[in-house]
DNA sequence: AGTCTGTATCTTGCATGCAATATTAAATAT
DNA sequence: ATATTTAATATTGCATGCAAGATACAGACT
């Protein structure tokens, strides 16, 4: 009967927007690594009441963006040099089985749709436009996962970009860096076009393997003087010790 | 000051006790796929207030052990043929990654573990113990994965295991392809102890792809007769004419 | 001064209550 | 008999309230 329904009104449940708006203070930056989440506060912010608020929470942390600490709230989690790598290995997992799927699976209408993002991110690059670079370069890497097929994947990609995406854009690349990766963008989207699995997985391998490179500098930059501030001692999962953003 | 206390107390916050529980009885089978999660019922029987079940079943919502129905609650998820199919490529991935570092990074301690779980397993084989073989099984998979050292990877491949665990005991293998499964196991030792990497990821690549071919069967099994239930249309992400379980 | 202890305040964790929505059943119409 | 409306019942979504725990601070003590 509705199959086709698309006047709908979508209520989405509280919860859930509260949660992507809670996503969008961490991962673009007003919600800082370290800071503390306070109900009250942020309940009045929304105007909501707590419990959606806290449902919210639980999801942001099984995503890993937040930390539940019992009986005292949550924190935005810490990114570490060690995190950051896991993560970009799982990343790179990930990317070549996508790889290997997509130019198997993507459809002609897919890769005209990811030639019209590039030349949109090519466009953003000429104009020095940074932050719309970036969404388009992660809206291409997410459409190549996507055209593998696979839901699963997508999912867990799409949180591990999200993840990342503070600390990549926390760390400012050069811009010679930045026209080393256009090209590489380039060639990744001639790869896929003609369906060559094996160099669009090599070219995605280091193109990764760069962008790692860049963040890694940046952290261990911000790493000298790490004794910025309290020295508790925290036998943590997550140390402070190499929390850096 | 409390670097190595065991004395604490762990007073773990009620919504992840509530979780666990309901994650056991979800991945058990006793709340079975397309089970409906009546909030008054669980509440009752956990004897807690909606509260905290409420978070806990957003929890499992993430994890994919269950599906929120706006305005409806919650249900179990199905498993589809796809879907499960998906989980395997990712596992399959994640795996070849985590052989890779594990032949790097175990240390014989870790390789002593997996022996002499290998070695419990194998007990558990000769008397047929189906179910406790299928635990340490899993365990064995689990500890090759930690012992790549990515917390990560760990964390992603612990939840795909989790939710394919429900398919992967209700369909029902065969003696000599349990057999096949134990010798591929002795060869999975084998490779880890010689820190073959090579040899490991594929035999771990046939093995997960057995493995797989023996769920196939069993999902296609019982798709022959699908229209046993509801026939609701449902133009749903989780179309149920491709749901089994 | 620095540490310890007790008190006041704030925050979280959970329970309960109420309104909105969905589900079921009954009643009516076709 | 089947389909459609209407009423009753049950269930969810959210707000609020209260008690237990955490934090901050002041005073006592060494």
């Amino acid at each position: 009967m509705d199959s086709l329904n698309n006047d709908a009104i979508d209520r989405r449940p509280l919860h859930s927007e509260v949660a992507e708006r809670l996503r969008s203070l961490i991962v673009e930056g007003e919600l800082a690594p370290g800071d503390r989440l306070n109900e009250r506060v942020l309940a009045e912010r929304f105007n909501i009441s707590r419990t959606p608020l806290r449902e919210a929470i639980k999801i942001l942390a099984l995503e890993g963006l937040v930390r539940l600490l019992p009986n005292r709230g949550a924190e935005v989690t810490r990114l570490t040099r060690s995190n950051v790598e896991d993560m970009f290995q799982v990343v790179g997992a990930l990317e070549a089985l996508a790889g290997e799927l997509a130019c198997k699976r993507a459809s002609d209408d897919d890769i005209a749709e990811i030639r019209r993002l590039h030349n949109e991110m090519l466009a953003r690059f000429e104009a020095s436009d940074r932050a719309a670079y970036f969404t388009l370069n992660q809206r291409i890497h997410a459409k190549i996962v996507d055209c593998a097929g696979n839901a699963e994947l997508s999912a867990i990609y799409r949180n591990l970009a999200q993840r990342l995406h503070r600390a990549r854009y926390m760390a400012n690349f050069s811009k010679s860096r930045w026209s080393h990766a256009m090209e590489e963008h380039e060639e990744i989207l001639d790869a896929i076009a003609n369906r060559d699995s094996a160099r669009l997985n090599s070219i995605l391998k280091s193109h990764l393997q760069n962008k790692f490179d860049v963040i890694k500098n940046w952290l261990d930059k911000s790493a000298t003087g790490p004794s910025s501030e309290d020295s508790v001692d925290a036998d943590d999962s997550q140390d402070r010790k190499t929390a850096f953003i």
